[in-house]
This record gives C-alpha cells, structure tokens and sequence, in this order.
DNA sequence: TATGCATATGTAACCGGTTACATAAAGGAG
DNA sequence: CTCCTTTATGTAACCGGTTACATATGCATA
C-alpha cells in the first residue's frame, strides 16, 4: 500500500495525494476530503524512509552519550525527548559506554542514517577522529551540539557548565570549613570536565595559598569502580586527606562506597564535596554536598538549540555556548566533626 | 556521492559497486580492491535510507518505555543498547512519561518508520488501541517483545518478572517480622505490575489469615509524588499501618521523601518493604530491603529476543515469556523495633 | 568438441515518496 | 473579449540503493 494505490482508489494522481498528506500546494478541498477518506478506509500510513530519501531528510536526531545508565545522562535525554517529540524528531540513541572506539563506530553508522542532526557527549576532548568527524557532518550540513564536553579545537556549538568555576567553588567550601589536606579524585585527563574541574580545584588550593600536593591528585574515570579504589589508596597513604573532592557523581558513589564498606563516616573520618547531585540521596536527606545543575534543562537547551539551527538550515557551529547555572549546596559533609 | 559516482570512477556498474559493500555475488578481487579504494579515496558512506527503501529493512528497533529517568529504565536500556551494536541496529528510543496518548503518538510515528522491530513497555495492559496497532505490527511482519509489562488477551512474547509471587515474599517478610497494619501503595490498576504486585500483597494477607483493610490499599502511579502524598495519608490514618509495601522504585523514594521530611525513622516508625533497587542507597548500605532483580539483564534478555525473533523471520508472538530472576533482599527495614 | 557450471559484470526495474514543470480551467482586470 | 493570475491536477524524473535477469567468459567433464 502506497500512495499510488491510494491515488488509484481515488481517481487522482499520486502527487495529489502528496498534496494532501503534506498540505502543500493547490488541491480542491472536494478532492481533499475524498483522498483523507480512502487515507483512513485503508489504514495507511506513509512510508517515512521514502520520504527521507526524497527530501533528504530523516527527521531523526542521533544522541551519543557515555552512559545512560548515568542519572544525569538519563535526565538529559528525558529533557531532549519532550522537545524533540514538539518538533517532530526521533531520537536515534548511542551508548558508548566511555569507550572511543564505539563512539567512532557510532559516528559512522549516524553518517549512514543521513540523520538531521546530532547531539554528542564525546568520550574525549582531545580525540581527532571524532572531532573531524563532527566538523565533516557539519559541513555536509549536519548541526551537532555538544553535551556537557567540549571538543578542542573546533568551536562547535554546545551546552555546558562552569566547570572550573563550580568546582573552584565546591572546593572552596572544602576550605572554608577548614580542611586543608583536600585531595581530588579527578575525571579523565583528556576530557573537560575532567580537566576544568581540576583546574578549579588547582586554583582554589592557590588562591588560598595552599600547597598542591601530588599524591592528593588521583586520577578517575568518572566511574564508581575507579572511584572506590582511588579513595581506598588516599585514605592508606601516610599522611592521608581529611577532605576529598569528587568529579562527577559516579565518583562520589564510589567514595561512597568506600567509606560505607569500611563503616568510616562523612564528617568525622573524611570530609567531602561532590559533583553532580545524587536525586535518591537527596530525597533521603543523606548530607552530602554537591554542585548541582538541572540535568533535564541542559537536555532541552542542547535540543533546542539543534532544532533552532536545523530550522535556520546553519548547519556550521559558531563556536555558541550556553552555560547552564549550578548551585553548590551544602549539607553538611564538606565540615569537619 | 552515491554507488554510481564510485562505478564511473572505477569504471564499473553500480550492481558491482554495491555487491563489493554487501559483500554479495560475485565480484573478481582484482576489482574488489578497486572499488574498495574508490570507496576509501572518496570518503563515501552509502545511504542507509536508500539501502532502506529498498530492501525494506531499516536496521532499527524502536524502544518504548514509560520513563527514562528510572534508573530501572536506563539500565534495561543500557542492555539492550550492547546487544543492538553487536547485531547492527540502531534503537529509536522514545519515552512516554506514563502517558497513554503519547503512545500512541509515537506508535503512529514507529509505523512510518518501518522499524524492524519494536520493544515496548507499554503503559497500561488494557489499552486496545495500543494493542491493536502492536499485533498489527506483528501482522505486518515488524515483531514485537514487551518489558516487564503485559497486555491483555495479545499472547505477544516478553521479559518479565514474577511480580505476584515476587511482591507475596516481600510483603511475607513483613509478616514475619511481625507486622499485622501493612499497607501497600500500588501501582496502576491498568498495569499489570501494578495490578499483580498488589495481588501478591493480598495473597499474602490472606495465607496468612490478616485481614485486608480497604484504607491500606492506595493506589499509586509509580511515580515519586503520588506515594510520597498517599504516604502522608497512609500516616494520617486513625489507625495507621506499622509497614508499607511500594510497588516500585520510584514508589519507594516517595515513601522515603515523606518519612525523611516528617523525621520519621524507618525501623522505628514505620517499617516498609520495596519492589526494585534503588543502587545509590545500596552503596551507603541505607538500610531498605527490597525486592532486585538485574534490570540490564532484561534488557539483554529482551533485545535478544527480539533479535531472535528477527533472524527467524518469525514475526508472530507465540506468548514467549521469560522470566528474570529475582531475590528478596532484607536489609532490615522490614523490621520493627 | 560439445555441454555445463562457476565466475563476473552489466542493464534496468523497483522501493515509495517529492516536486519541477506542464497543462488547463476559472475568475478578475482593463 | 482578451490577457493575466490563481487554482487544480497530472506527468515523470529523481532520491540512492538492491537485485532479478541477461550476457559472457573460463574451465572442467564427458
């Protein structure tokens, strides 16, 4: 069933019918009504792949995220679904579980969907594949909008937070309370917010004239497990801290998970801020402090601003950046007992 | 750029070019390595859409679920993303936020997409429209597998989780506990989770010779705010229950916003039993037993099954019903003191 | 040497829409 | 009454692949 058949049902020619399902041009509203009669006596539904491949336009937004598992990640992506479904789009959705390889895997599959746009969350700033990749869809009149991460060297437009400034003041709150043994459990090196943050924190323990000691800057991977052996590794070291901060909620989980296992407590045994609140802690009121941002509204900015360049046909990014604001909320775990 | 750009270069015909990328027919290697460098040298991806139209296949399988902020939800989804990269499809997610009409909304949009295949979790199991248009689908040779929610008189193939037996285990473990007032917050009467959860808590009473109390059975939406406001009822009743059974995860965290803000201690004022993990609460070891099972298994479980389901060509559901396990944790809240 | 099969490649129709262009009728202006 | 514009509809090419069918060659077998 096509919209030939239903043309021939009709009595008319399949343009008309074209006419009718898009509105578009000149058809007697006679015709018109006969047409959408045989649409409904047939159950017809038209064939959206053909109209892609005419119009050259699929009508579907492929997301890459690292994690959906990750609640702030889920949380964007709810955000993007209701935009997107108000503007008609699909939402053809990639996981890369913080894996490059699979990121590039994807990018190329999102090449041959001829999709409408593209929404990133790059597993690194740093990868060139992945950011010629980008460029290229752009320039084969792609928009992409980054999520959360920047890529180097390419002034693509995207949605962010302060990274340095939140995490300069999450750490600053470490300090006001008195620590001064903060270690931090940083996100990869190569990606932004991993490097930004740190970078707040290097700032605050400077501005505060504190002296930036090596083995308190451990590395993570924005993952729980990673996490959870880092802090293991601070706490057993000679002079341990007596304040960590965490990069992103995963590590905080996972410093979390440490000091649960070893029954040490937040406040009396180690102190500590996180970033990226934690929806179930804060509804049981478990006292730990973080910087939190609305994850839901970066994912209807970031959707937003592709439908807005889509519906302006600017496929090219003008290096465009939003910042979403945050808040650093203190519940108690940044003090010392 | 298409398969006849890349034949003139090389100076074959398009039939070759394209047997060369499916790898089908016969095809001298001699011209193989050229067209492959063709290919290379142009940077040429070939139009899914196309490839689409054509063979009638769109490589994608539309996922529905009625929240994708449920950490339930984005570990199902996070499975069946990791079966669907290794089989080469792509997953078209859409998220209904419970809503029956958005559904069908996005069950009108799935059918013009010729998906392959369709993963649903549907929002109510008595919803005729949405089960008409699903056997519709298997009638046209699009299958289709449902996640932890049935629908009525369809016989369609699924992953699912004993959920009465599940919920008479957790509520006996009240029992045992010594509980008699035990009150459950339900989910959707038109979902079957909902509906069968609550037939477990009753089966449960019953064995047990405790009578049921029509103002101990509230109904709930499985979303935080209708629990954390029937649990405010539930305490205010004259007579009210020492436990509280929630049907979900997000039943659970109501229940838990409410006792926090009221100051309420578990254990000591109320006792409750759950139905799901809540992962981050595990990690500080927050004492709430509940009822797990491996959320990202069923993902798996259904993805491939629908794969399955795909490769035999076998479109019709022959009421396949595999049931993931599940484990009665008792941490404790269960208790009274 | 004739026959048959495996190998190799091309031609062209087809998938199901969209749309530029052609054609024609109707209505309004001069 | 002629000319122009608006309305209405059809024809056919096009989007970019796939594939049935036709054709041709090489090689083995009888």
């Amino acid at each position: 069933m096509n919209i030939r058949d239903i043309a021939k049902k009709v009595g008319v020619s399949s343009a008309t019918v074209s006419r009718v399902i898009n509105q578009s041009g000149y058809v007697k509203d006679e015709t018109k009504q006969k047409v959408l009669a045989a649409i409904e006596e047939a159950d017809f539904v038209p064939n959206a792949i053909a109209r892609s491949l005419s119009t050259r336009d699929s009508s579907s937004i492929g997301v890459i995220v690292p994690d959906i598992a990750n609640e702030f990640f889920s949380s964007v992506i709810s955000g993007m679904g209701e935009i997107a479904v108000n503007n008609q789009y699909n939402i053809v959705l990639f996981d890369t579980g913080e894996m490059q390889e699979r990121e590039h895997q994807y990018l190329q599959m999102a090449e041959g969907q001829r999709l409408s746009g593209l929404i990133i969350t790059p597993v690194s700033e740093l990868d060139m594949v992945t950011r010629d990749k980008l460029i290229q869809f752009e320039n084969k009149g792609i928009p992409v909008v980054l999520v959360d991460r920047n890529i180097k060297n390419s002034n693509l437009d995207g949605v962010f937070v302060e990274n340095a400034a939140a995490a300069y003041k999450g750490v600053e709150a470490l300090i006001h309370a008195g620590h001064r043994k903060i270690a931090i459990i940083t996100g990869p090196s190569t990606s932004m917010p991993g490097k930004d943050r740190l970078k707040g924190y290097k700032a605050a323990l400077m501005d505060y004239r504190i002296e930036l000691k090596e083995e308190y800057i451990v590395s993570g991977d924005f993952k729980i497990i990673k996490a959870y052996e880092r802090t293991k590794e601070l706490l057993q070291l000679p002079d341990p801290p007596t304040a960590i901060f965490a990069s992103n909620n995963q590590t905080s989980l996972g410093v979390l998970k440490y000091l649960t296992e070893q029954k040490l407590k937040m406040g009396r045994d180690i102190s500590m801020v996180g970033f990226d609140q934690i929806e179930s802690l804060k509804i049981i009121d478990y006292r730990l402090s973080t910087i939190e941002r609305d994850a839901k509204k970066q994912g209807y900015e970031a959707m937003a601003m592709l439908i807005d360049k889509l519906s302006h046909k600017e496929s090219k990014s003008s290096g465009r950046k939003i910042f979403v604001p945050y808040q650093v909320v203190l519940r108690g775990s940044e003090l010392i007992k």
